[in-house]
DNA sequence: CTCGATTGAGTTTTT
DNA sequence: CTCAATCGAG
């Protein structure tokens, strides 16, 4: 072991020196609970990675005792990389001659970093699932939500026709809040869905809720009951769990002593991203925190809590030293981590002000939190800047100029006459970011938003130098993309020549996929003129292999994809065009995994091979790209391209950060629309709080106290609050002229609070 | 100021 | 396709 004095040296020596109040809590000796208050940018996660350290080097512990979970897969990678990274390199620093005595040396060297535990709740319970089973148990096989969808939708609804069950629609209805406007069994079976979530992530009382609800609800109740019962009857029989089962069955397991030959080596466990939490995850944490000692320690910022939609709920992180009291007998150290290094003076400020701004808001947030401060080093920075036009094209127009001017140009001058300009070496629009709630490109009715704008304004110059490309993968349906449509029509082509396998009834696959399949097809008439291409697929059509060879007797589709690339410039050169060939590549890998033939095309006759072999893929490959069910996930878009713009929803933005971030503060927002105030100035809850105040009063949380209006503005504000603390240089927020105070739309990311009083007055920004 | 015509929007986020 | 906000005519 080394010394706490040995181990900060090392640490400052590879240039990482926590200020006091991480100190606190990296020092805290290892049966310490903690409790760290987080805000945005005070470095939540070189304090976690540091104190999983010095729990290794100056506590002994060993590194296959520590557990650390975090919330996304993004955020779990970049936790364990520089648990690893800085861990090497402090393993070499005490290494080095004249620090520790031979002996001690020989101890720091072989401590096996990698044997730290890492991960999301969800990959950490199926890890633990596969791993520490019964003898004769299967290992669980995890559904995705596509596959859980479906099978919602086929057991809990079309089932003995609950789909057409009057009460049930009413009941569903009533959560869903809507009209009846979209409102059909899709819709229907994602609220059951939600419910089966909530019923083991907020641990319900199934049986009080299906019987004990009031009269008039009864009925429909048991019609849920018997639609979830169908659903787990389905998992049951396939042998297959999905999310909510799989922690649901650790829990169970933990609970009955039957892991404990995963919590005997258990010493600490850490959790970040605590404020998204559900019920299930704290049982599970406090469960796994009573085999060690209750050396549990969670970090997180209620203020950033964006996942009710999920389950989170804000008041376990909230009140997480009156509920670990309860349990433990002993209360946590409290650490607030409240210098911000990533922002100007005037960006912090404006965080702090934004927090502030609504008072209702304040009883929701962690007691006695203290504002962000900077550093004595920070400086001012430019004024916080706000663009607003009459129109989305004019808005879109300008904001371009902004960029080009800053990005590519002599810099924009604002009207103090200072002048932005982005003068690092190696600045570029990369370092710019869009923030928007959400990164689609059209409106659900077709309509062209922000972002397809200035798309279009940033590549309308004539000068090349001066064009800016847009990085949105996620903006577009995959299905819509041109270049994905082409992609997936040769491919087609290629697997299933004159569509035999597509247009037959007997492959089951969905009509809808069909269709999309068709279009695809359809989209390969633009390529004619390739006649490279043209060639490769007919060979494939004819299956004829060129002069002097034999056609195999089995393709891998792994080979037809790559050898299609070739013809396909944009899936290697353009990074949107990359991430799209990824999810080509993934979705095959991920039918290898459950399909029977290996992802191969195969020519055989026996037993109807061949056609076997097409339908597998179209069924698993391609069929869940066309249905809409595969989305660019957050890992496939670690890297944000250099030469780009880069559009992300506020919720893919939590954890990042830019040197210039625009706001989306009202792009979509032209009149007081009753149907859009949900994301501006909610008149009531969404679903989600529907679904609190439906099953909460049966579990231990007890039925919310407070109205579903009021948990949705607090939403609101965290959410504005995340993406207004991502800059580190500039915030322009970016609106039409309806949303500004005064304007004639409420909107509370232009600062109205929830009693109605509008105004930007205690916050002040500059318009441009 | 009132009435009728025109315009806008459809819920967002994801392990 | 339906509901509601907003605008313009009178």
């Amino acid at each position: 072991m080394v010394s706490l004095e040995q181990f900060h040296a090392a640490c400052a020596a590879i240039n990482k020196t926590p200020d006091d109040e991480k100190r606190a809590a990296i020092d805290a000796s290892a049966e310490t609970p903690l409790f760290i208050v987080a805000g945005p940018g005070t470095g939540k996660t070189t304090c976690i990675v540091l104190r999983i350290l010095k729990l290794i080097f100056v506590d002994g512990i060993a590194p296959s005792g520590i557990l650390a979970t975090t919330f996304t897969r993004k955020a779990a990678a970049e936790l364990r990389s520089r648990v690893l990274g800085w861990g090497y390199q402090i393993q070499g620093e005490l290494q080095k001659d004249g620090i520790l005595a031979p002996h001690e040396r020989e101890w720091v060297s072989r401590r096996d970093l990698n044997r730290v535990v890492t991960g999301t709740v969800d990959s950490i319970c199926e890890a633990v699932l596969r791993d520490f089973r019964e003898a004769g148990q299967q290992p669980p096989v995890l559904i995705d939500e596509f596959v859980a969808g479906t099978l919602m939708l086929r057991a809990g609804l079309f089932e003995d026709e609950r789909h057409k069950d009057a009460d049930l629609d009413a009941f569903l209805k009533k959560i869903a809040g809507s009209s009846g406007w979209g409102f059909n069994v899709g819709r229907k079976a994602n609220l059951l869905q939600q419910i089966w979530d909530r019923r083991y992530q907020d641990q319900v009382n199934w049986d009080a809720f299906v019987k004990k609800g009031p009269k008039a609800e009864r009925v429909a109740r048991g019609v849920v009951g018997e639609a979830i019962a169908a659903y787990a009857g389905e998992l049951q029989e396939r042998e297959v769990v999905d999310f909510a089962l799989l922690e649901h069955e650790v829990f169970t397991r933990l609970r009955a002593g039957k892991l404990g030959e995963f919590t005997r080596q258990l010493k600490v466990v850490l959790v970040d991203e605590y404020q998204d939490t559900n019920l299930l995850q704290e049982s599970l944490y406090f469960e796994l925190a009573r085999a060690c000692g209750g050396a549990l320690t969670v970090v997180g910022d209620d203020d950033q809590s964006l996942y009710r939609f999920r389950g989170a709920a804000v008041v376990l992180f909230r009140d997480f030293s009156k509920r670990f009291k309860k349990v433990f007998k002993s209360s946590p150290k409290t650490v607030f981590l409240k210098t911000n290094y990533r922002s100007t003076r005037n960006v912090v400020s404006f965080s702090n002000r934004y927090a502030r701004l609504d008072a209702g808001f304040q009883s929701e947030r962690v007691a006695c939190k203290p504002e962000l401060v900077t550093p004595r080093t920070a400086e001012h920075g430019l004024p916080v800047l706000g663009l607003f036009r009459d129109d989305r094209e004019e808005l879109a127009k300008d904001l371009a100029k902004v960029v080009r001017d800053v990005f590519r140009g002599s810099g924009y001058r604002l009207p103090s006459g200072e002048v932005i300009k982005a003068s690092a070496a190696d600045a570029d629009v990369g370092d710019c970011a869009l923030l928007c709630s959400s990164p689609r490109e059209y409106s659900t009715g077709g309509k062209e938003r922000l972002p397809l704008l200035l798309r279009q304004e940033l590549r309308a110059p004539a000068q090349k130098a001066k064009r800016i490309e847009l990085f949105n993968p996620r903006g577009q349906d995959l299905t819509e993309i041109p270049l994905v449509r082409r992609f997936g029509g040769v491919l087609l082509e290629c697997i299933d020549p004159k569509a035999e396998v597509q247009g037959s009834s007997e492959s089951k696959l969905f009509s809808d996929v069909v269709e999309v399949f068709t279009e695809w097809r359809e989209a390969t008439a633009e390529l004619s003129g390739h006649k490279d291409l043209v060639a490769y697929v007919k060979a494939w059509r004819s299956r004829k292999a060129p002069r002097g060879l034999v056609w195999p007797r089995s393709v891998s589709a792994l080979e037809l994809l790559y050898g299609l690339v070739h013809f396909f410039p944009e899936l290697y050169d353009d990074p949107e065009g990359q991430v799209y060939l990824e999810v080509f590549t993934r979705q095959l890998q991920a039918s290898q995994m459950v399909g029977t033939f290996d992802g191969d095309i195969v020519e055989d006759a026996k037993d109807n091979r061949t056609w076997k072999s097409k339908r597998e893929l179209l069924r698993d490959f391609l069929g869940p790209i066309a249905s809409g069910a595969v989305k660019v996930n957050e890992d496939l878009m670690e890297l944000f391209p250099r030469d780009r713009l880069s559009v992300l929803s506020v919720h893919q933005a939590k954890g990042l950060e830019f040197p210039f971030v625009i706001v989306d503060v009202g792009s979509d927002f032209k009149t007081n629309s009753a149907s859009q105030r949900f994301k501006r100035f909610p008149d009531k809850g969404g679903p989600a709080h529907a679904l609190e105040d439906l099953l909460w009063e049966y579990t231990t949380l007890g039925k919310p106290a407070r109205k579903p209006r009021d948990r949705a503005f607090d939403d609101l504000y965290r959410q504005f609050f995340v993406a207004v603390s991502r800059p580190q240089q500039v915030l322009l927020l970016a609106g039409l002229n309806a949303s500004l105070p005064g304007g004639r739309i409420p909107n509370v990311a232009t600062g109205s609070r929830r009693t109605g009083a509008n105004g930007w007055a205690p916050i002040p920004f500059v318009k441009i």
